[in-house]
DNA sequence: GCCTCTCGCCGAACATAATTCGGTGACTGC
DNA sequence: GCAGTCACCGAATTATGTTCGGCGAGAGGC
């Protein structure tokens, strides 16, 4: 089952880089036969490697220029609580990914915004006004760099 | 130019939702001729509204269970530091996203590993040992939920 | 050591889709 | 009302996806 050889790493790796590309291109690059290319490609997407396939846009051309990571903090710390504050979460088109973590903070998220009134908008309008929240900062997002092509990590000695 | 009429916008969200439709369904989705389809979906393309089509992989499949963010300061905060640390992150496979945040904490970086002695190693035998690192704080991702469909947002009224 | 079973790979044939391009209608500006 | 522009369309062409029968390498039994 979870065995991942060379070629199946590199299937991995070029459709991260280009999703779209014809699967006899992606063969060709393999050296391999565009059938068993396909093969290949389906095997990974039904044992679950491969999850599904995205377009990326660019959030300027979406009129959201301005990025910020929000840190907030809710009480009473209980599953209950936390699905439903999630659940809010992600209704808001603004939010692009949310992360709940250990530590101090319970929820890190990233937001997309037009501009920096809108940021404001969001953590007085909406975040601020629910009483599970006992305290958010934000913080402007400068530059994001995102690792577009994730490979798999050996196991134990490098 | 920035014009993005309501087929665009149906057109960008279902290319997010799957990039790798065929086109005919697509344009079928959408009520309009393929070759109609095919033009827009290459107009956006060009325009840079649509960056990019990657494949989505699942991180466990990939040996890599467990995510953490790292909060980390740099001194002294100048352009080449931050370069240069940047490019340093970059480098690293355990990497999944970076973020030049303001505020108290210069670095928000995303990483997934195989394990928690792995995170211990990354940031005890990479992260600690640059001069330019004054602190580093760690924790844990319990949960990632990441917002799939980036919808345009509206400019100033809703 | 040989036989056989299994499994992945291959390539040709077929089905489906991408792409091109000339024509058409609607809207704009004059 | 006339001409120019532009997006859209559909049929023809080109390219790709997909299936399937067979082949060969490797494993395991005897």
């Amino acid at each position: 089952m979870g065995v991942m050889d060379d070629i199946d790493s590199a299937i991995v790796r070029e459709l991260q880089r280009d999703a779209r590309q014809t699967n006899r291109d992606l063969a060709r690059r393999l050296n391999i036969a565009p059938s068993t290319c396909l093969e290949r490609v389906r095997a990974l997407r039904a044992r679950g490697v491969i999850t599904g396939y995205r377009a990326t846009v660019d959030l300027r051309a979406l009129n959201r220029p301005v990025q910020a990571l929000l840190t907030v903090r809710i009480r009473p710390m209980n599953r209950e609580v936390i699905e439903r504050f999630k659940a809010f979460l992600t209704s808001l088109p603004e939010v692009l990914s949310i992360y709940v973590v250990a530590g101090g903070d319970d929820f890190l998220v990233h937001v997309a915004v037009p501009d920096v009134d809108r940021l404001h908008a969001l953590l007085m309008d909406q975040v601020f006004k629910r009483r599970e929240v006992v305290d958010c900062r934000s913080s402007v997002i400068y530059q994001h760099v995102a690792n577009d092509i994730i490979e798999a990590l050996p196991p134990a000695g490098s």
